[in-house]
DNA sequence: CGGAAACTTGACATGAGTCAAGGATGGTGG
DNA sequence: CCACCATCCTTGACTCATGTCAAGTTTCCG
Protein backbone atom coordinates (compact mmCIF):
# COMPACT_ATOMS: atom_id res chain seq x y z
CA UNK A 1 0.00 0.00 0.00
CA UNK A 2 3.09 2.34 -0.52
CA UNK A 3 2.59 6.10 -2.75
CA UNK A 4 2.63 4.76 -6.64
CA UNK A 5 1.61 7.66 -8.47
CA UNK A 6 2.13 6.70 -12.49
CA UNK A 7 1.68 9.96 -14.81
CA UNK A 8 0.86 8.64 -18.10
CA UNK A 9 2.85 10.15 -20.29
CA UNK A 10 1.96 13.01 -23.14
CA UNK A 11 -0.89 10.66 -23.76
CA UNK A 12 -3.06 13.63 -23.60
CA UNK A 13 -6.45 11.78 -24.02
CA UNK A 14 -8.37 10.82 -20.78
CA UNK A 15 -8.78 7.19 -21.30
CA UNK A 16 -11.88 6.34 -19.59
CA UNK A 17 -14.73 9.15 -20.41
CA UNK A 18 -15.80 10.54 -17.51
CA UNK A 19 -19.41 9.58 -16.93
CA UNK A 20 -22.73 12.12 -16.23
CA UNK A 21 -21.49 15.75 -17.60
CA UNK A 22 -20.42 14.75 -20.74
CA UNK A 23 -22.91 17.76 -22.95
CA UNK A 24 -23.46 19.77 -19.46
CA UNK A 25 -21.07 22.62 -19.08
CA UNK A 26 -19.83 22.39 -15.62
CA UNK A 27 -17.13 25.22 -13.68
CA UNK A 28 -14.88 22.23 -12.79
CA UNK A 29 -14.44 22.43 -16.50
CA UNK A 30 -12.40 25.83 -15.85
CA UNK A 31 -9.56 23.26 -13.97
CA UNK A 32 -9.51 21.31 -17.32
CA UNK A 33 -6.51 22.73 -18.77
CA UNK A 34 -4.32 22.55 -15.44
CA UNK A 35 -5.40 19.28 -15.00
CA UNK A 36 -2.86 15.32 -15.99
CA UNK A 37 -4.07 12.58 -16.31
CA UNK A 38 -2.59 10.09 -13.76
CA UNK A 39 -3.27 6.18 -12.98
CA UNK A 40 -2.83 3.97 -10.01
CA UNK A 41 -3.01 0.74 -9.34
CA UNK A 42 -5.47 -1.39 -6.96
CA UNK A 43 -4.77 -1.22 -3.73
CA UNK A 44 -1.81 1.74 -3.94
CA UNK A 45 -2.36 5.06 -2.49
CA UNK A 46 -3.05 7.96 -3.76
CA UNK A 47 -2.15 10.45 -1.09
CA UNK A 48 -0.93 9.62 2.67
CA UNK A 49 -2.82 10.93 6.17
CA UNK A 50 -0.92 14.00 6.88
CA UNK A 51 0.55 14.48 3.54
CA UNK A 52 0.34 18.47 2.20
CA UNK A 53 -2.47 18.97 0.07
CA UNK A 54 -0.51 19.92 -3.51
CA UNK A 55 -3.41 18.58 -5.37
CA UNK A 56 -6.94 17.62 -5.82
CA UNK A 57 -8.20 14.95 -8.21
CA UNK A 58 -11.36 14.01 -9.83
CA UNK A 59 -12.11 10.42 -10.56
CA UNK A 60 -12.39 9.36 -14.20
CA UNK A 61 -12.85 5.75 -13.54
CA UNK A 62 -12.61 3.39 -10.74
CA UNK A 63 -13.15 3.53 -7.05
CA UNK A 64 -11.36 5.01 -4.46
CA UNK A 65 -11.31 4.79 -0.31
CA UNK A 66 -10.64 7.70 2.23
CA UNK A 67 -9.60 6.41 5.47
CA UNK A 68 -8.26 7.26 8.77
CA UNK A 69 -6.22 5.17 10.83
CA UNK A 70 -5.96 5.22 14.85
CA UNK A 71 -2.58 4.82 15.89
CA UNK A 72 -3.25 0.95 17.30
CA UNK A 73 -4.21 0.24 13.61
CA UNK A 74 -7.62 0.47 13.94
CA UNK A 75 -9.44 1.62 10.75
CA UNK A 76 -11.93 4.33 9.52
CA UNK A 77 -12.99 4.22 5.96
CA UNK A 78 -14.86 7.50 5.85
CA UNK A 79 -16.17 7.29 2.40
CA UNK A 80 -16.17 5.33 -1.37
CA UNK A 81 -15.38 7.46 -3.74
CA UNK A 82 -17.09 7.06 -7.44
CA UNK A 83 -16.33 8.81 -11.60
CA UNK A 84 -17.44 12.32 -10.82
CA UNK A 85 -15.98 12.58 -7.12
CA UNK A 86 -13.49 15.08 -6.68
CA UNK A 87 -10.74 14.23 -3.83
CA UNK A 88 -8.21 15.94 -2.06
CA UNK A 89 -10.35 19.20 -1.20
CA UNK A 90 -9.24 19.43 2.32
CA UNK A 91 -8.07 22.67 3.76
CA UNK A 92 -5.61 23.36 6.09
CA UNK A 93 -2.13 22.24 4.82
CA UNK A 94 -2.59 18.53 5.62
CA UNK A 95 -4.72 15.99 4.02
CA UNK A 96 -6.35 15.19 7.60
CA UNK A 97 -6.94 11.30 5.59
CA UNK A 98 -5.39 9.05 3.36
CA UNK A 99 -7.30 8.35 -0.07
CA UNK A 100 -6.47 4.87 -1.44
CA UNK A 101 -7.44 3.04 -4.80
CA UNK A 102 -9.69 0.30 -4.50
CA UNK A 103 -9.40 -1.24 -7.84
CA UNK A 104 -7.47 0.60 -10.83
CA UNK A 105 -7.61 3.57 -10.92
CA UNK A 106 -7.76 6.81 -13.71
CA UNK A 107 -7.76 10.39 -11.86
CA UNK A 108 -7.78 14.14 -13.17
CA UNK A 109 -4.72 15.36 -10.90
CA UNK A 110 -5.09 19.72 -10.45
CA UNK A 111 -2.57 21.74 -8.52
CA UNK A 112 -4.25 22.74 -5.71
CA UNK A 113 -2.82 26.42 -5.68
CA UNK A 114 -4.47 26.35 -9.18
CA UNK A 115 -7.63 25.39 -8.17
CA UNK A 116 -7.79 28.03 -5.09
CA UNK A 117 -6.56 31.09 -7.77
CA UNK A 118 -9.33 29.72 -10.08
CA UNK A 119 -11.59 29.97 -7.34
CA UNK A 120 -11.14 33.21 -6.71
CA UNK A 121 -11.34 34.87 -9.88
CA UNK A 122 -14.38 32.62 -10.73
CA UNK A 123 -17.51 32.40 -8.67
CA UNK A 124 -19.19 29.66 -10.71
CA UNK A 125 -16.10 27.32 -10.18
CA UNK A 126 -16.05 29.39 -6.00
CA UNK A 127 -20.16 28.17 -6.16
CA UNK A 128 -19.69 24.84 -7.36
CA UNK A 129 -16.80 23.89 -4.66
CA UNK A 130 -18.93 24.90 -1.89
CA UNK A 131 -21.65 23.48 -2.80
CA UNK A 132 -19.38 19.96 -3.43
CA UNK A 133 -18.27 20.66 -0.13
CA UNK A 134 -21.76 20.63 0.94
CA UNK A 135 -22.49 17.51 -0.67
CA UNK A 136 -20.07 15.47 1.14
CA UNK A 137 -20.97 17.22 4.52
CA UNK A 138 -24.43 16.20 3.79
CA UNK A 139 -23.47 12.72 3.21
CA UNK A 140 -21.08 12.57 6.30
CA UNK A 141 -24.36 13.58 8.75
CA UNK A 142 -26.09 10.35 7.33
CA UNK A 143 -23.66 8.56 7.64
CA UNK A 144 -22.97 9.36 11.23
CA UNK A 145 -26.23 8.64 11.83
CA UNK A 146 -25.88 4.97 10.34
CA UNK A 147 -22.41 4.86 12.83
CA UNK A 148 -23.63 6.07 16.04
CA UNK A 149 -27.75 4.91 15.97
CA UNK A 150 -28.29 1.98 13.60
CA UNK A 151 -28.17 -1.80 13.85
CA UNK A 152 -25.64 -3.94 12.26
CA UNK A 153 -28.29 -5.52 10.03
CA UNK A 154 -29.24 -1.62 8.90
CA UNK A 155 -25.98 -1.31 8.07
CA UNK A 156 -25.48 -3.40 5.83
CA UNK A 157 -28.76 -3.29 4.23
CA UNK A 158 -28.32 0.55 4.53
CA UNK A 159 -24.37 0.10 2.47
CA UNK A 160 -25.89 -2.08 -0.20
CA UNK A 161 -28.42 0.26 -0.92
CA UNK A 162 -26.56 3.22 -1.35
CA UNK A 163 -23.87 1.45 -3.44
CA UNK A 164 -26.67 0.84 -5.88
CA UNK A 165 -27.95 4.22 -5.55
CA UNK A 166 -24.17 5.42 -6.29
CA UNK A 167 -22.40 3.25 -8.40
CA UNK A 168 -25.50 1.01 -10.06
CA UNK A 169 -27.62 4.39 -10.95
CA UNK A 170 -30.45 2.11 -9.63
CA UNK A 171 -29.78 -1.26 -11.40
CA UNK A 172 -30.51 -4.57 -9.47
CA UNK A 173 -26.73 -5.60 -10.03
CA UNK A 174 -24.64 -3.87 -7.67
CA UNK A 175 -20.59 -3.59 -7.93
CA UNK A 176 -19.24 -4.35 -5.00
CA UNK A 177 -15.16 -3.48 -5.68
CA UNK A 178 -14.24 -3.37 -1.86
CA UNK A 179 -13.74 -6.35 0.01
CA UNK A 180 -15.80 -7.20 3.09
CA UNK A 181 -12.85 -5.47 5.63
CA UNK A 182 -13.47 -2.18 3.97
CA UNK A 183 -17.61 -2.48 4.02
CA UNK A 184 -16.34 -3.67 7.82
CA UNK A 185 -14.13 -0.32 8.63
CA UNK A 186 -16.41 1.52 6.70
CA UNK A 187 -19.62 0.66 8.68
CA UNK A 188 -17.98 0.20 12.45
CA UNK A 189 -18.09 -3.60 12.38
CA UNK A 190 -16.35 -6.61 11.78
CA UNK A 191 -15.62 -8.33 8.27
CA UNK A 192 -17.53 -11.42 10.19
CA UNK A 193 -20.73 -9.79 11.12
CA UNK A 194 -20.88 -8.29 7.71
CA UNK A 195 -20.38 -11.94 6.22
CA UNK A 196 -22.84 -13.38 8.52
CA UNK A 197 -25.58 -10.56 7.93
CA UNK A 198 -25.13 -10.12 3.91
CA UNK A 199 -25.92 -14.49 4.36
CA UNK A 200 -28.98 -13.64 6.62
CA UNK A 201 -30.18 -11.44 3.31
CA UNK A 202 -29.35 -14.28 1.02
CA UNK A 203 -30.90 -16.44 3.29
CA UNK A 204 -34.05 -14.58 3.44
CA UNK A 205 -34.58 -13.66 -0.53
CA UNK A 206 -33.67 -10.22 -0.23
CA UNK A 207 -30.12 -10.23 -2.25
CA UNK A 208 -28.39 -12.89 -3.95
CA UNK A 209 -24.73 -12.69 -3.92
CA UNK A 210 -22.13 -12.83 -6.38
CA UNK A 211 -18.23 -12.73 -6.62
CA UNK A 212 -18.11 -9.39 -8.36
CA UNK A 213 -20.75 -7.68 -6.12
CA UNK A 214 -24.90 -7.80 -4.85
CA UNK A 215 -27.88 -8.27 -6.82
CA UNK A 216 -30.79 -6.83 -5.49
CA UNK A 217 -34.09 -9.21 -5.20
CA UNK A 218 -36.41 -7.48 -2.78
CA UNK A 219 -35.96 -3.99 -2.81
CA UNK A 220 -38.79 -3.41 -0.62
CA UNK A 221 -37.35 -5.64 2.06
CA UNK A 222 -33.88 -4.34 1.56
CA UNK A 223 -34.96 -0.86 2.31
CA UNK A 224 -37.31 -2.04 5.29
CA UNK A 225 -34.21 -3.56 6.65
CA UNK A 226 -32.29 -0.64 6.16
CA UNK A 227 -34.70 1.70 7.92
CA UNK A 228 -35.48 -0.23 10.68
CA UNK A 229 -34.98 -4.19 11.35
CA UNK A 230 -36.55 -4.17 14.81
CA UNK A 231 -39.59 -3.97 12.78
CA UNK B 1 -39.55 22.06 21.48
CA UNK B 2 -41.30 24.21 19.04
CA UNK B 3 -40.13 26.64 16.90
CA UNK B 4 -39.97 29.73 18.81
CA UNK B 5 -37.33 32.22 17.21
CA UNK B 6 -38.10 36.07 18.96
CA UNK B 7 -36.67 39.12 17.00
CA UNK B 8 -34.98 41.27 19.37
CA UNK B 9 -36.34 44.78 18.73
CA UNK B 10 -34.59 47.57 17.81
CA UNK B 11 -31.68 46.78 19.94
CA UNK B 12 -28.82 47.17 17.53
CA UNK B 13 -26.03 46.10 19.93
CA UNK B 14 -24.82 42.86 19.86
CA UNK B 15 -26.35 41.65 23.55
CA UNK B 16 -23.06 39.51 23.94
CA UNK B 17 -19.89 40.36 22.59
CA UNK B 18 -18.73 37.31 19.83
CA UNK B 19 -15.43 36.02 21.23
CA UNK B 20 -12.24 35.55 19.48
CA UNK B 21 -12.38 37.96 16.23
CA UNK B 22 -12.92 40.98 18.20
CA UNK B 23 -10.16 43.16 16.39
CA UNK B 24 -9.28 41.04 13.21
CA UNK B 25 -10.83 41.98 9.86
CA UNK B 26 -12.85 38.88 9.07
CA UNK B 27 -14.42 38.26 5.81
CA UNK B 28 -17.66 37.21 7.88
CA UNK B 29 -18.17 40.73 8.69
CA UNK B 30 -19.47 41.86 4.56
CA UNK B 31 -22.38 40.49 5.76
CA UNK B 32 -23.13 42.45 8.93
CA UNK B 33 -24.98 44.95 7.58
CA UNK B 34 -27.44 42.47 6.54
CA UNK B 35 -27.54 40.57 9.95
CA UNK B 36 -30.25 40.78 12.54
CA UNK B 37 -30.05 39.68 16.32
CA UNK B 38 -32.35 37.01 17.56
CA UNK B 39 -32.61 35.14 20.77
CA UNK B 40 -33.53 31.75 21.02
CA UNK B 41 -34.98 30.06 24.55
CA UNK B 42 -33.01 26.59 26.08
CA UNK B 43 -34.57 23.27 24.24
CA UNK B 44 -36.58 25.63 21.52
CA UNK B 45 -35.76 24.70 17.35
CA UNK B 46 -33.68 27.62 15.69
CA UNK B 47 -34.90 25.39 12.37
CA UNK B 48 -36.39 22.26 11.96
CA UNK B 49 -35.18 18.96 9.31
CA UNK B 50 -36.21 20.16 6.08
CA UNK B 51 -36.91 23.40 6.54
CA UNK B 52 -36.26 25.90 3.75
CA UNK B 53 -32.55 27.37 4.19
CA UNK B 54 -33.52 30.96 4.37
CA UNK B 55 -31.26 31.95 6.73
CA UNK B 56 -27.88 31.02 8.08
CA UNK B 57 -26.54 32.43 11.65
CA UNK B 58 -24.05 33.02 13.35
CA UNK B 59 -23.58 31.93 17.23
CA UNK B 60 -23.03 34.75 19.40
CA UNK B 61 -23.66 33.26 22.77
CA UNK B 62 -24.53 30.13 23.97
CA UNK B 63 -24.52 26.26 23.05
CA UNK B 64 -26.41 24.86 19.63
CA UNK B 65 -27.16 21.13 18.76
CA UNK B 66 -27.60 20.19 14.88
CA UNK B 67 -29.78 16.81 15.49
CA UNK B 68 -31.60 14.15 13.07
CA UNK B 69 -33.78 12.00 13.76
CA UNK B 70 -34.90 8.60 12.26
CA UNK B 71 -38.82 7.86 11.81
CA UNK B 72 -38.76 5.46 15.00
CA UNK B 73 -37.31 8.52 17.24
CA UNK B 74 -33.51 7.04 16.93
CA UNK B 75 -31.68 10.53 17.88
CA UNK B 76 -28.26 11.21 16.41
CA UNK B 77 -26.70 14.62 17.53
CA UNK B 78 -24.60 15.56 15.02
CA UNK B 79 -22.49 18.07 16.33
CA UNK B 80 -22.91 20.77 19.05
CA UNK B 81 -21.81 24.53 18.56
CA UNK B 82 -20.67 27.23 19.96
CA UNK B 83 -20.19 31.09 19.87
CA UNK B 84 -18.01 31.81 16.40
CA UNK B 85 -19.42 28.64 14.86
CA UNK B 86 -21.69 29.23 12.00
CA UNK B 87 -24.96 27.21 11.48
CA UNK B 88 -27.37 26.02 8.34
CA UNK B 89 -24.72 26.55 5.78
CA UNK B 90 -26.12 23.04 3.85
CA UNK B 91 -26.77 23.62 0.06
CA UNK B 92 -29.81 22.27 -1.63
CA UNK B 93 -32.69 24.22 -0.65
CA UNK B 94 -33.49 22.52 2.71
CA UNK B 95 -31.71 21.85 6.22
CA UNK B 96 -31.03 17.93 6.69
CA UNK B 97 -30.59 18.43 10.71
CA UNK B 98 -32.85 20.29 12.74
CA UNK B 99 -30.67 22.89 15.33
CA UNK B 100 -31.95 23.72 18.38
CA UNK B 101 -31.27 25.47 21.51
CA UNK B 102 -29.21 23.32 24.09
CA UNK B 103 -28.95 27.04 26.49
CA UNK B 104 -30.65 30.03 26.13
CA UNK B 105 -29.06 31.58 23.13
CA UNK B 106 -28.29 34.34 20.71
CA UNK B 107 -27.62 34.63 17.35
CA UNK B 108 -26.67 37.19 14.26
CA UNK B 109 -28.93 35.97 11.40
CA UNK B 110 -28.43 36.87 7.55
CA UNK B 111 -30.83 35.73 4.78
CA UNK B 112 -29.13 32.94 2.74
CA UNK B 113 -29.68 35.05 -0.20
CA UNK B 114 -27.25 37.51 0.96
CA UNK B 115 -24.95 35.52 1.91
CA UNK B 116 -24.93 33.48 -1.98
CA UNK B 117 -24.77 36.51 -3.27
CA UNK B 118 -21.98 38.28 -1.97
CA UNK B 119 -19.84 35.29 -2.04
CA UNK B 120 -20.27 35.82 -5.31
CA UNK B 121 -18.85 38.91 -5.56
CA UNK B 122 -16.52 38.67 -2.78
CA UNK B 123 -13.67 35.61 -3.32
CA UNK B 124 -12.56 36.44 0.48
CA UNK B 125 -16.03 35.43 1.84
CA UNK B 126 -16.16 32.55 -0.86
CA UNK B 127 -12.72 31.42 0.50
CA UNK B 128 -14.21 32.03 4.35
CA UNK B 129 -17.27 29.94 3.60
CA UNK B 130 -15.71 27.21 2.07
CA UNK B 131 -12.99 27.02 4.83
CA UNK B 132 -15.37 26.50 7.71
CA UNK B 133 -17.31 23.93 5.36
CA UNK B 134 -14.32 22.24 5.37
CA UNK B 135 -13.39 22.71 8.66
CA UNK B 136 -16.75 21.28 9.44
CA UNK B 137 -16.02 18.34 7.13
CA UNK B 138 -12.62 17.57 8.88
CA UNK B 139 -14.53 17.66 12.53
CA UNK B 140 -17.32 15.18 10.64
CA UNK B 141 -14.65 12.72 9.73
CA UNK B 142 -12.84 12.85 13.25
CA UNK B 143 -16.44 12.02 14.72
CA UNK B 144 -16.85 8.99 12.22
CA UNK B 145 -13.85 7.22 13.29
CA UNK B 146 -14.91 7.80 16.88
CA UNK B 147 -18.48 6.40 16.31
CA UNK B 148 -17.25 3.83 14.39
CA UNK B 149 -14.56 2.47 16.04
CA UNK B 150 -14.24 3.87 19.82
CA UNK B 151 -14.92 1.60 23.05
CA UNK B 152 -17.73 3.63 25.25
CA UNK B 153 -14.85 4.83 27.36
CA UNK B 154 -12.64 6.28 24.44
CA UNK B 155 -15.90 7.92 23.76
CA UNK B 156 -16.94 9.86 27.02
CA UNK B 157 -13.08 10.32 27.10
CA UNK B 158 -12.75 12.04 23.64
CA UNK B 159 -16.02 14.21 24.59
CA UNK B 160 -14.67 15.66 27.56
CA UNK B 161 -11.44 16.34 26.16
CA UNK B 162 -13.48 17.97 22.72
CA UNK B 163 -15.37 19.99 24.71
CA UNK B 164 -12.35 21.23 26.86
CA UNK B 165 -10.51 22.56 23.69
CA UNK B 166 -13.87 24.07 22.08
CA UNK B 167 -15.70 25.68 24.61
CA UNK B 168 -13.53 25.67 27.85
CA UNK B 169 -9.95 26.99 25.65
CA UNK B 170 -7.99 24.54 27.72
CA UNK B 171 -8.98 25.22 31.19
CA UNK B 172 -9.56 22.58 34.11
CA UNK B 173 -13.43 23.18 34.36
CA UNK B 174 -14.96 22.52 31.60
CA UNK B 175 -18.81 23.44 31.18
CA UNK B 176 -21.04 20.81 30.22
CA UNK B 177 -23.95 22.20 29.09
CA UNK B 178 -26.06 19.69 27.51
CA UNK B 179 -27.73 16.80 29.12
CA UNK B 180 -26.81 13.23 29.64
CA UNK B 181 -28.91 12.25 26.70
CA UNK B 182 -27.64 14.62 24.32
CA UNK B 183 -24.39 13.57 25.23
CA UNK B 184 -25.18 9.47 24.74
CA UNK B 185 -27.02 10.55 20.93
CA UNK B 186 -23.85 12.19 19.99
CA UNK B 187 -21.50 9.36 20.89
CA UNK B 188 -23.85 6.60 19.83
CA UNK B 189 -24.46 5.09 23.44
CA UNK B 190 -27.37 4.77 25.93
CA UNK B 191 -27.54 7.58 28.62
CA UNK B 192 -27.14 5.09 31.56
CA UNK B 193 -23.80 3.97 29.77
CA UNK B 194 -22.24 7.44 29.61
CA UNK B 195 -23.32 8.09 33.58
CA UNK B 196 -21.70 5.03 34.55
CA UNK B 197 -18.36 5.43 32.36
CA UNK B 198 -18.16 9.52 34.30
CA UNK B 199 -18.70 7.33 37.81
CA UNK B 200 -15.79 5.24 36.12
CA UNK B 201 -13.78 8.28 35.54
CA UNK B 202 -14.68 9.73 38.72
CA UNK B 203 -13.95 6.71 40.99
CA UNK B 204 -10.22 6.44 38.89
CA UNK B 205 -10.02 10.27 40.12
CA UNK B 206 -9.05 11.45 35.89
CA UNK B 207 -12.21 13.94 36.33
CA UNK B 208 -14.37 15.52 38.97
CA UNK B 209 -18.45 15.68 38.42
CA UNK B 210 -19.57 19.09 39.10
CA UNK B 211 -23.55 19.91 38.71
CA UNK B 212 -22.82 22.21 35.58
CA UNK B 213 -19.63 20.20 33.98
CA UNK B 214 -16.64 18.42 34.65
CA UNK B 215 -13.38 19.18 36.16
CA UNK B 216 -10.37 17.49 34.38
CA UNK B 217 -7.99 16.29 37.59
CA UNK B 218 -5.11 14.34 35.45
CA UNK B 219 -5.35 15.23 31.73
CA UNK B 220 -2.70 12.62 31.21
CA UNK B 221 -4.67 9.95 32.15
CA UNK B 222 -7.81 11.25 30.48
CA UNK B 223 -6.27 11.66 26.93
CA UNK B 224 -4.73 7.83 27.46
CA UNK B 225 -8.78 7.14 28.04
CA UNK B 226 -9.34 8.80 24.90
CA UNK B 227 -7.29 7.34 22.29
CA UNK B 228 -7.11 3.27 23.91
CA UNK B 229 -8.74 2.53 26.91
CA UNK B 230 -7.39 -1.33 25.91
CA UNK B 231 -4.04 -0.16 26.58
C1' DC C 1 -42.45 23.23 49.08
C1' DG C 2 -43.81 19.85 45.52
C1' DG C 3 -43.72 17.53 41.28
C1' DA C 4 -41.36 16.52 37.02
C1' DA C 5 -37.38 15.73 34.75
C1' DA C 6 -32.69 14.45 34.81
C1' DC C 7 -29.29 11.68 36.70
C1' DT C 8 -27.35 7.51 38.90
C1' DT C 9 -26.83 2.70 40.03
C1' DG C 10 -27.81 -2.27 39.93
C1' DA C 11 -29.24 -6.74 37.84
C1' DC C 12 -29.85 -8.99 33.84
C1' DA C 13 -30.18 -9.67 28.55
C1' DT C 14 -28.33 -9.62 24.06
C1' DG C 15 -26.10 -8.00 19.78
C1' DA C 16 -21.92 -7.90 17.98
C1' DG C 17 -17.02 -9.18 18.74
C1' DT C 18 -13.40 -12.75 19.22
C1' DC C 19 -11.25 -16.88 18.20
C1' DA C 20 -10.82 -20.73 15.36
C1' DA C 21 -11.35 -23.61 11.42
C1' DG C 22 -12.40 -24.61 6.74
C1' DG C 23 -13.55 -23.25 1.87
C1' DA C 24 -13.25 -20.31 -2.24
C1' DT C 25 -10.59 -17.36 -5.23
C1' DG C 26 -6.93 -15.42 -7.68
C1' DG C 27 -2.22 -14.69 -8.93
C1' DT C 28 2.38 -16.80 -9.96
C1' DG C 29 5.76 -19.77 -11.51
C1' DG C 30 7.09 -24.21 -13.04
C1' DC D 1 -2.11 -25.32 -18.13
C1' DC D 2 -1.96 -26.73 -13.75
C1' DA D 3 -0.46 -26.64 -8.87
C1' DC D 4 0.50 -24.02 -5.02
C1' DC D 5 0.24 -20.35 -1.92
C1' DA D 6 -1.71 -16.24 -0.04
C1' DT D 7 -5.58 -13.79 0.74
C1' DC D 8 -10.26 -13.27 1.29
C1' DC D 9 -14.55 -15.05 2.56
C1' DT D 10 -17.69 -17.87 5.35
C1' DT D 11 -19.47 -20.28 9.32
C1' DG D 12 -19.65 -21.94 14.16
C1' DA D 13 -19.04 -21.66 19.24
C1' DC D 14 -18.33 -18.83 22.83
C1' DT D 15 -17.45 -14.16 25.26
C1' DC D 16 -18.12 -9.61 26.59
C1' DA D 17 -19.30 -4.74 26.06
C1' DT D 18 -23.10 -2.27 25.95
C1' DG D 19 -28.09 -2.05 26.06
C1' DT D 20 -32.48 -2.78 28.65
C1' DC D 21 -35.33 -2.59 32.50
C1' DA D 22 -36.16 -1.11 37.01
C1' DA D 23 -35.48 1.44 41.18
C1' DG D 24 -33.87 5.12 43.68
C1' DT D 25 -31.85 9.93 44.19
C1' DT D 26 -30.91 14.59 43.00
C1' DT D 27 -31.84 18.83 40.76
C1' DC D 28 -34.55 22.20 38.83
C1' DC D 29 -38.31 25.32 38.47
C1' DG D 30 -42.72 26.89 39.41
Amino acid sequence: MQASLQTLQPTRSIPVIAPRQSTAPDALDLLEQFGTTVAVQREHEIHGQGDATEHCWRILSGCVRTVKLMEDGRRQVAEFSFPGDLLGLDDLGTHDFAAEAVTDVTLRRYPRRMVESLADSHASLARRLRSMALTNLRNAHERMVTLGRKTAVEKVASFVLEMQRRAAAGRRMVEVPMSRTDVADHLGLTVETVCRILAHLKREGTVKLHRTGVEVIDPVALRAAACDARH
